[in-house]
This record gives structure tokens, C-alpha cells and sequence, in this order.
RNA sequence: GCCCGGGUAGCUCAGUGGCAGAGCAGCGCACUCGUAAUGCGCAGGUCGUGGGUUCAAAUCCCACCUCGGGCUCCA
């Protein structure tokens, strides 16, 4: 409470300006002064920095930035406040049940409970829990910030063994620690307090806050899914279960969040990989492994036609290596000591020789670096190798294409000098870059991984040299660059370049590490200018990630309509009737001429019918020839996306249009 | 690996203890058509797999495989 006894106060606003408002005056007061609108849709405030409820009082000389509901701070806290009666929703349903922890998630919110005698949620229970949090919002039940000692704090959630960790970790860290959704300030005398929002008389919630004033600001929400989910993230500690919501400002912002997760399941790569014949994932195979059609199969090979002749282009030389290897590979390398859990199981031969397939390529490309003795004048050397590689992923984390147990790898590992090191990563760093921008990515961030704890090789100064290596490249290419602290695989540090797409949904794609480690374990070498023996330094590097990887991004980037030149089927020649087929067949001659992949649709079926099969399986072209074009020499052009059909385009000028959209990009 | 939910015709799905179904796709015949679904007919299933309960199992129980959503991990 203020002790202000002045009868008034001034608080500046963001945009500068200062507001004059009687002492005691609330954020909520404050809010309203401004405008009957912004105190509409303000859900709480920045006061001096620090997130604050409306009904905060404020004081004299207070910075203050008000939150509202629209903005992305203030749907988290919408968010927040929606967990809350959640929690008070399966307290009141499960009475003993405990409650861990439920922050706001993007698009919403979760929380993580254990029912008492080991019950547990089915996704029936959603359905009765939200209606009885939509009770709990219909009370319009206010929340109400209460601040404790530790030994309060104890004493109030008593049975609430998951609240009373959380508090006790306060506690530890003498309030300074910012431990997950509890309070961590301290009170005048440096005493460490926790704060608590209270609904009702039974409900009474840990938490920082802020939350919304009262229930009754709640509503548009629903609880999606339920899931397991370990405490604190360890999977040697209890498994709770975790309940998923989404919540929004309105009803139609819901609607439109919705929308998009059904936009999501339309761009699905499984379900385009299914409806446009690309790939599949037969039982009889197994989990994770895909084999590809012959349309999914040709949209691949085009993919790695391009890339290597970029790579060509960009200096590099291609290798090739068997898919197993005896393990004395892996031991040098260091993969059974740090990876084993990645990989399959091995296979015992001769009761003797023990193989595994391989889950990397860089041991054999390190082999083929010191097949001979190398000179520095051969470096930089740069191998290349659409490498397939098999790991063992655990069953529970295999999906569609974009987490497999068997895929390609566009993988090639540079060994240079460490003067070397800047330049190439620099130039590798373009490559990417203007390779991704070729497949019609456009927008990027750069992440830096660094040193894993506990789980690295190699010592503190080497990964301080590989690191800053790769800071100073990723902060020239004036991309936003995030952090990821101990991230990094166990031989290195990385950059990884993440795209996002045409949704806005990211993914990560190529990634660059710089090893310091394996070149020292296979004892690599070059011959200097000074003739002795010196290290190199090795870059390992894939630009798609992993080719099905890549596959599946660009299919859902471009919800299977890919660019002509990705596209399976370029063109698609439809004859009127029977009588058209041989001009049908002639055009088809002429493209297939000029280098575009085209078919014929023979008149057996309705011309409507052909047309709409084409439009279904995306092709760029479809293209009709009837009476009309026999005497004119012309063809109808049907183009995707386009709502009016051309008619009468002669064929010469088609194909000349076809001739380039069709090439790859560096081939126009 | 763990939690929740699935697996029925090529695909999407209906079928809660009593004769396995629909639409689309496929095949056949007819139709020969100018820009998003021509008509008729036919064929197609060990109901994920293996056990069990029952007079009777797609349906109930157990185990396993597999898919989806999460946790964890990661290209």
C-alpha cells in the first residue's frame, strides 16, 4: 500500500507523455483515464519493468506500460489465467489431486496434474472439465494476489508436494532465481517471499502472475489434448499428466486459430504424401522407414540433381561410402561412447567382427582424407556424399518424414587449416543461404549452439575457438541470430539455419559444426608449407538436413503444389475426344522435347472429370487441345492458381513459356 | 521408452456381443465430351497380429505390432 499522503501522483506512459492521477489510483484507474477502449482490453501492465495486475496500486513517478488482450504478452496472460481454472476445475473434480505447473505455451496453455491413487485422464474427461471451467468463468471469480513467507507458502499448499519443490527451490536461491511459475521477489527486509493468486476460499494458486482481474474476463478457450509429461522435464523423475488448451481474446481470434491448425492437417506432408502417390511407410518395412513412389521418387531426384550441381560449382569433390562398417570405426570416432543409443543394434559376423550401420557419415569421409598424405595445398578439401544413414530413434518419436530411422543426408564434411576456418564458413554460410533461397525459402534465423555440458570432448578452449568462429560468421549475415545455449553435439558447436514457411511455422534446416575433435582422434594430418605435420580442422555440414527431411518441409511449404520445376507431372494434355489424341501426343512430344515433364489423359473419361484430376494432383499445366487447336496449331492453357483457362495460345509459344519454368533455377 | 487416443476394402470413415457396410478410388461396358466429378455393372476385407472369455467377438479381456498427439531427443 502506498504511503503517499500527497493527493496526487505522476506516472509516465511509453509514448512520453506523463499522466496526472489521484493518489491510490489502480493500473485499472490509469487505464481508464486514457480511454474507455484500452481499459476494455487491458489484462494487466508493466510497471517499472515488472509485470503487474491492474489492481496494482500505483505510485508516484511510475513508468507504466499497459498490456492488452491483443497483444502476444497479453494472450499470455489470458493463457495463464485460463491454467488456473483449469487447476481449480480438476482440484474441485479430483479432489487430492496435485497440480505441478501451467504456463502459457504459444497459441495456449497447458497443465501438468497427478490424480490421487494413480488415475489417470482419457480425453473423455476433457469434455466435463471444461464445463465445469466455463462454471468457474461464469462466476466471475476474482483473482486475488496474496504474498508469503516461505514458511507460509509451506504451510499453504501442505498437500501439494509439487507446489512445495517449487518453493523450497525459492527458498534455496534466497528468491533470486527465477524458478518456474513461482514468485521470486523479496520482501523490504531481503527475506525471500512467494506470492499466490487466490479464486475461492479452496482455490489458491502459486504463481508470479499477473493474471486477469477476475475469471469473467475468460472464456474463449478449449482444451485440446491430453499428454504425458515428466516433472521438470526429466524422464527419471514422475510422469504427470499434462492437459493442452488453447485460449484466445475473443471468440473469433479462436475461430481463426482453428482455422489455421486445419490449414496445418491440409499442408500435412503424410496425408499429401498419400493423396499425390509420393511415399509411403509400409508396415512390413518398419517404424520410420519410408520407401518412395515414383512421383515422390522423381521430385527427389530432381532435388539432388540441383544440389549437386550446386555443389559441383562450389568446389566440391564426391565420395562414397558402404552403409555398415566394423565398429573399431566407431570406437575411434567416439560414436559408441556418445551415440550408441542412437544407433541399431550391431551384428555379430563370423562370432567375431561385430558391424552397425551407420548413423554418420564423417568417419568414412575421414578415411578417405587419410587414405593418402595430404599437402595443404589440397585444402580446403571438401567431400561430398548424399550419404544414407540409419538411427535408431526411440518409438515414440518417429513422424512422417521429418523424424525417420533411415534417411539421406546432403552431407559433406571440409577439412581446412584453422586460417582457413573463417573464410570457408563465411562462404559455406552464402552457399546455404542461396541454396535454400533457390528451393523458394525465403525467410531465415540463424541459431548458435553451443558446448553441451556434461556430454562434450575436447577442452574448454577448443570449443571457445570453434564457437566464436562460427558467432562471427552468423553475425555477418545480418540475420536474426538465437542462442541455444548447450545445444551443441558432443564433437562441436553448430549453426543451424531455420526457415520459416509459407504458415509461419519454423523448422530447423541445414546445419554447420565445427569439429575439432574427430581430427584428433583419427590423428589427421596435412604437411604445411613449412613441411611439418599440422591438424586440420573439420566442418561437417548438411544443407537439406536430411533429403526426406527437406521433402517433407517443401511439400508442406508449398502444400504440395510445388514450383513447375519441382513438380512431378509439369504438364498434363488433355484431348477433347478420341479424335485429338494423336495432337495430344504431339504436344506431349514437343514439351517432352523441350524438357518438360508432360503426359496424356486420354479421352476416356469426361473432359470436366480429366480436368479436375489435374487440379487435384497439382499440376502447373493442364492443357486441352480439341477441334479448335487441330486447325490452329494451338492448345488451351489451364495454368494452377490461374481462375480464367486460356484459349488458343499457339503451341510454339507454350512451349517456350514451359521450356524455362520447367529448368531448375540455375538453369533458366 | 513413458502417458493419452486410434488401426474395419487402395483412401476417408460408419458399424458396442447375433449374416461385415457407405462414399471415393479400381476393373468392365456404354458414353466422345472445350476447362474442377457421365451412367450402369462388377470386384474388393483373416475387421493390425496372437492368445483368452462366450453358444456366438470387428465389438469384451490380455500381450504384441503399428499410427497419431505429447514428454524426452533430434536431421
Amino acid at each position: 500500500m502506498s504511503t503517499d499522503t500527497r493527493e496526487e501522483i505522476v506516472v509516465s506512459l511509453p509514448d512520453g507523455s506523463a499522466r496526472r492521477l489521484p493518489a491510490g489510483s489502480t493500473v485499472s484507474d490509469l487505464a481508464s483515464s486514457i480511454g474507455k477502449r484500452l481499459a476494455k482490453a487491458a489484462v494487466a501492465a508493466v510497471v517499472d519493468g515488472a509485470p503487474t495486475d491492474l489492481g496494482s496500486t500505483l505510485v508516484d513517478g511510475a513508468s507504466v506500460r499497459i498490456v492488452t488482450e491483443e497483444s502476444d504478452e497479453g494472450r499470455a496472460v489470458l493463457r495463464h489465467s485460463t491454467a488456473h481454472v483449469l487447476a481449480q476445475a480438476v482440484t474441485s473434480l479430483w479432489p487430492g489431486a496435485s497440480f505441478a505447473i501451467g504456463p502459457a505455451v504459444s497459441d495456449g496453455f497447458y497443465y501438468d496434474f497427478e490424480l490421487p491413487g494413480g488415475e489417470r485422464f482419457s480425453t473423455e474427461d476433457l469434455g466435463r472439465i471444461e464445463l465445469r471451467m466455463r462454471e468457474i468463468v461464469a462466476a466471475d471469480q476474482p483473482f486475488v494476489r496474496e504474498v508469503h513467507s516461505i514458511a507460509d507458502g509451506l504451510e499453504l499448499f501442505a498437500s501439494q508436494p509439487y507446489k512445495r519443490e517449487i518453493i523450497e527451490g525459492v527458498s534455496r536461491s534466497g528468491g533470486t532465481d527465477a524458478e518456474l511459475d513461482a514468485e521470486t521477489g523479496t520482501a523490504a527486509g531481503g527475506e525471500p517471499v512467494v506470492t499466490a493468486y487466490r479464486n475461492t476460499e479452496e482455490f489458491v494458486d502459486l504463481c508470479r502472475g499477473p493474471h486477469v482481474p477476475s475469471t469473467g474476463r475468460l472464456g474463449h478457450f478449449s482444451l485440446t489434448r491430453v499428454a504425458g509429461a515428466y516433472w521438470r522435464g526429466d524422464e527419471h523423475r514422475q510422469q504427470l499428466q499434462r492437459i493442452y488448451g488453447t485460449a484466445w481474446e475473443s471468440g473469433s481470434a479462436l475461430a481463426e486459430h482453428l482455422r489455421r491448425m486445419e490449414e496445418a492437417e491440409r499442408r500435412d506432408h503424410r496425408r499429401l504424401g498419400a493423396e499425390l502417390d509420393l511415399f509411403s511407410f509400409p508396415e512390413e518395412v518398419g517404424s520410420g522407414l519410408a520407401v518412395f513412389h515414383p512421383k515422390g521418387g522423381l521430385v527427389r531426384r530432381v532435388m539432388e540433381d540441383y544440389s549437386r550441381a550446386r555443389h559441383v560449382a562450389a568446389g566440391y569433390e564426391f565420395v562414397n561410402s558402404p552403409h555398415i562398417t566394423k565398429s573399431e570405426l566407431f570406437e575411434v570416432s567416439g560414436h559408441l561412447d556418445w551415440f550408441a543409443e542412437g544407433m541399431f543394434p550391431p551384428m555379430t559376423l563370423d562370432g567375431e567382427h561385430t558391424y552397425y550401420l551407420k548413423p554418420m557419415n564423417c568417419p568414412f569421409h575421414i578415411l578417405v582424407y587419410r587414405s593418402r598424405q595430404r599437402s595443404y595445398r589440397e585444402l580446403p578439401l571438401r567431400l561430398f556424399e548424399f550419404g544414407s544413414v540409419y538411427r535408431y530413434e526411440k518409438s515414440g518419436v518417429v513422424h512422417g518424414l521429418t523424424r525417420v530411422r533411415g534417411m539421406t543426408q546432403d552431407d559433406a564434411h571440409i577439412f581446412c587449416t584453422r586460417d582457413q576456418m573463417g573464410a570457408e564458413l563465411d562462404s559455406l554460410l552464402d552457399f546455404v543461404l542461396a541454396l535454400l533461397r533457390d528451393f523458394g525459402l525465403e525467410e531465415f534465423y540463424l541459431e548458435l549452439s553451443t558446448r553441451p555440458e556434461g556430454k562434450a570432448v575436447g577442452s574448454d578452449e577448443e570449443w571457445e575457438v570453434a564457437t566464436e568462429a562460427l558467432r562471427t560468421v552468423a553475425l555477418s549475415k545480418g540475420l536474426e541470430l538465437v542462442l541455444d545455449e548447450g545445444g551443441g553435439a558432443f564433437y562441436g558447436p553448430k549453426i543451424s539455419v531455420q526457415t520459416r514457411d509459407a504458415i509461419g511455422r519454423t523448422w530447423q534446416m541445414s546445419t554447420i559444426q565445427v569439429d575439432l575433435q574427430l581430427p584428433q582422434r583419427f590423428e589427421l594430418a596435412y604437411v604445411g608449407a613449412d613441411n611439418n605435420r599440422h591438424r586440420p580442422v573439420m566442418i561437417h555440414r548438411a544443407l537439406f538436413g536430411s533429403v526426406e527431411r527437406f521433402f517433407a518441409v517443401l511439400l508442406e511449404h508449398y502444400a504440395g503444389a510445388f514450383p513447375t520445376w519441382l513438380s512431378p507431372v509439369q504438364a498434363l494434355v488433355l484431348p477433347v475426344r478420341d479424335a485429338h489424341e494423336q495432337l495430344a501426343a504431339d504436344v506431349r512430344g514437343e514439351l517432352r522435347a523441350a524438357g518438360v515433364r508432360a503426359e496424356v489423359a486420354g479421352a476416356s473419361e469426361p473432359l470436366g472429370a480429366r480436368i479436375r484430376r489435374g487440379k487435384l494432383e497439382k499440376v502447373p499445366y493442364v492443357l486441352v487441345v480439341g477441334d479448335e487447336d487441330v486447325a490452329a496449331g494451338t492448345v488451351g492453357v489451364n495454368a494452377r492458381g490461374s481462375s480464367e483457362p486460356e484459349r488458343g495460345v499457339p503451341v510454339a509459344e507454350l512451349v517456350e513459356r514451359l521450356r524455362s519454368e520447367a529448368a531448375p533455377p540455375s538453369g533458366r
